[in-house]
DNA sequence: GCAATAATCTCGCTGAGCGAGATAATGCCA
DNA sequence: TGGCATTATCTCGCTCAGCGAGATTATTGC
């Protein structure tokens, strides 16, 4: 039970971290969001459009051009034609997102990773296990 | 790093949660939020008042009455005068809404403690010091 | 070529949350 | 006791994110 509480509060504590990069760079909540869906795409290589955004969001098409046009006003992202299916746009996120994505938040990946080697090597095997096992759960929820 | 993937997919899943029980009982996600803090507040039997609600919130005076106005209207809290000082407005969270809350976090909460008794005493020990840790790093952060 | 289909964008509207200020109960001091 | 500052909450008018519906542009199949 006392496991529940903590991974609750470090979820609030995520979230409050997320509105406090949201705050300080002039970004709505779901701007961050939308950030973080789109550095994803590009850190494993998959193509992002306005749609596949949209439906990570849960946002209708309205609201998804919306998202990228304040995106796309700050400069963060950039959009393109598919020289393919001309009918889709392509997302690029520009280097000064990313780069802000990792000055916000790399101080704390850099922190958890230092937590992490406080531990020995079996421990962390637990440690992933169990948060594997939670993750799994979660999703199936 | 992987484990910070994990928690990031794990905080993900806890919001992606939060907002289908939010869209089935015709909640908002701010709602949610404050049922949340409610209970928490009724289980630690702290006293809740707009102004307590609306600073956990981040929200001001305005928005606050209107969250409370939402959740009087569907039945899940009431709204009591505090006979010892008459300017402050007391927020009692109602039965069915603490039902409801169970009835939905409930399963996951079941699933989760499951997972935990799949590990030994010394291996739960390792995972509760884990995730202080982390709470800690991140409410510092 | 001309529907049918698909991806994205435009328009008008609703409602959450904000800033400013009103209202009401209390405490303090002469 | 009366008047003034303080504290807690609520009201009003406004802005803007996101929604539904439909327009626009590109592609595919016949």
């Amino acid at each position: 039970m006392r496991v529940v509480h903590l991974l609750r509060a470090i979820t609030v504590e995520l979230d409050r971290m997320g509105e406090r990069f949201a705050a300080g760079h002039a970004l709505h909540p779901t701007d961050v969001r939308a950030l973080i869906c789109l550095l994803d795409a590009d850190r494993t290589g998959t193509p992002a459009t306005p749609g596949t955004l949209g439906a990570q969001l849960g946002l209708n098409s309205a609201g998804t051009t919306a998202v990228v046009d304040r995106l796309e006003r700050l400069g963060h992202v950039r959009r393109e034609r598919d020289t393919r299916d001309r009918r889709r746009v392509l997302l690029k996120v520009e280097e000064n997102a990313i780069a802000l994505g990792w000055g916000f938040f790399g101080p704390l990946i850099r922190e958890i990773v230092t937590v992490m080697d406080r531990f020995d090597a079996a421990e962390q095997a637990t440690i992933e296990r169990f948060l594997g096992d939670v993750h799994e759960a979660v999703t199936r929820s």
